[in-house]
DNA sequence: CATGGACAACTGCCATAGCAGTTGGCAGCG
DNA sequence: CGCTGCCAACTGCTATGGCAGTTGTCCATG
């Protein structure tokens, strides 16, 4: 079968930042991905997505070569590369692995977290009061992205955070999937959002990672990436 | 300073594999990183470790890109890359960072693990146990590596592949680093390492996950990258 | 002796060109 | 009509060259 299949191309990058061409193909091509655009199978050349960016070969070969890393796209040598099939069975998987990992980044936080992050927490944490009155979930996404980057700067750990980052990437995509609007249990995510805050104030690496954990573990059940708990659930 | 460092050169590539230069190049760094040449704070510039492994500067790039998203090396545009400093906080860091992981592959492996990969589990646990009465340390090295490596593959999970690739390098790292023989308890490892391949045959993900974090965090502390449990550890 | 500035030797970064392996289609033979 | 073999158009992959920014050194100047 030829090309036939209407694909939109992508705009050129623009040069307003100051980032490496590699890097900004890289985070474009992410977006694309996760954003729908560029769904899973569809096969991408390296000279094509060149062309349509409007650079060279090179900088998009490397961002392929992260994405494959990341797990994003698969390429068999020779042959091609093609955006990678994550279907909800996947997607469950990388909740749990990302809840996991949400975890430790907590507890790592709760250990060394400072007054002046506490501060932004506590304001992010005003934000998600008023935008869950409103129920303006625009805003509470911002907010709640936010939130938890915050944390994982807070970490410090350079890994946690690079792995994290691409690890949300997939919770976008599953929102992106699922048609209309997800389901959401608002008032509950602000109360476990108050009291991860608590438990780092508390500086309570156990809490911490206990209450991240389930929450994250919680919001993929009620967004349906996860069955209902196969089995009771800790109360944190 | 001059790099009068006494550098020991890399020994060019051989051909014998048909992977690619750029994912030779990676493996190969990464070695040479966990291995100990290349320390800490080495300057790694594109051209020279081309010249040393015989090949392009292209293929080096790519793997020094994918060492940075690994964060084993650091990169200041236009100023340079150098091997990452991993003190023994960031390797603790590391380590309960791996064990939530190995944990989180634990669960999923326990949940679709087939009866070929259990015989072969099997199997491993036979040569663990002659090689626990023998003390061939060596030995049980491989079988410790073939066991997990298993259980990563079991998952079916590429992300949990890769990012517990990379993380037993740092393990690696974190031997090497211990000057002479790091301390082991032998006989309790492989307890644990049946009692994670009991909890597998049975297909329970909860206590597989819990047996398995347990014995990750166990050996760190006994290999002494982690200290002693500053609140009591869980009881599997 | 101290200081400033220019030049050379780096660095990462990117574009171009061309290699070898793969695929799809079409002509030509049975 | 069906099958085989070849050819053109892909693909990923690598080498080469060169650009722009950084750094360190050395000489000239105060």
């Amino acid at each position: 079968m030829a090309a036939e299949t209407a694909r939109q191309r992508l705009a050129p990058l623009a040069e307003e930042d100051t980032l490496s061409l590699g890097e900004r193909a890289y985070r474009r091509l992410r977006e694309s991905i996760v954003q729908g655009m560029l769904p899973a199978g569809r096969k991408i050349s390296e000279r094509s997505i060149a062309t349509e960016l409007g650079i060279s070969a090179q900088p998009v070969r490397e961002a392929l070569r992260r994405l494959e890393q990341d797990g994003m796209v698969v390429t068999l040598p020779r042959r091609g590369t093609v955006v990678a099939e994550v279907g909800p069975a996947q997607l469950g998987e990388l909740g749990r692995i990302r809840a996991a990992l949400e975890g430790v980044a907590c507890a790592l936080a709760a250990e060394r977290i400072d007054a002046d992050s506490l501060a932004s927490l506590a304001v992010i944490l005003k934000r998600m009061t008023a935008g869950t009155e409103a129920g303006d979930t625009e805003a509470l996404d911002e907010a709640n992205e936010e939130f938890h980057a915050l944390i994982h700067r807070a970490t410090g750990n350079l890994f946690l955070i690079r792995s994290l980052g691409s690890l949300r990437a997939y919770d976008h995509l599953g929102r992106h999937r699922a048609i209309g609007s997800t389901p959401r249990d608002l008032p509950k995510a602000l109360a476990e959002h108050r009291g991860i805050v608590a438990a780092l104030r508390r500086h309570d690496p156990a809490l911490a990672e206990a209450r991240m954990r389930h929450h994250i573990l919680r919001s993929l059940v009620t967004n349906g990436v996860l069955p209902p708990p196969p089995r009771p659930m800790r109360r944190p």
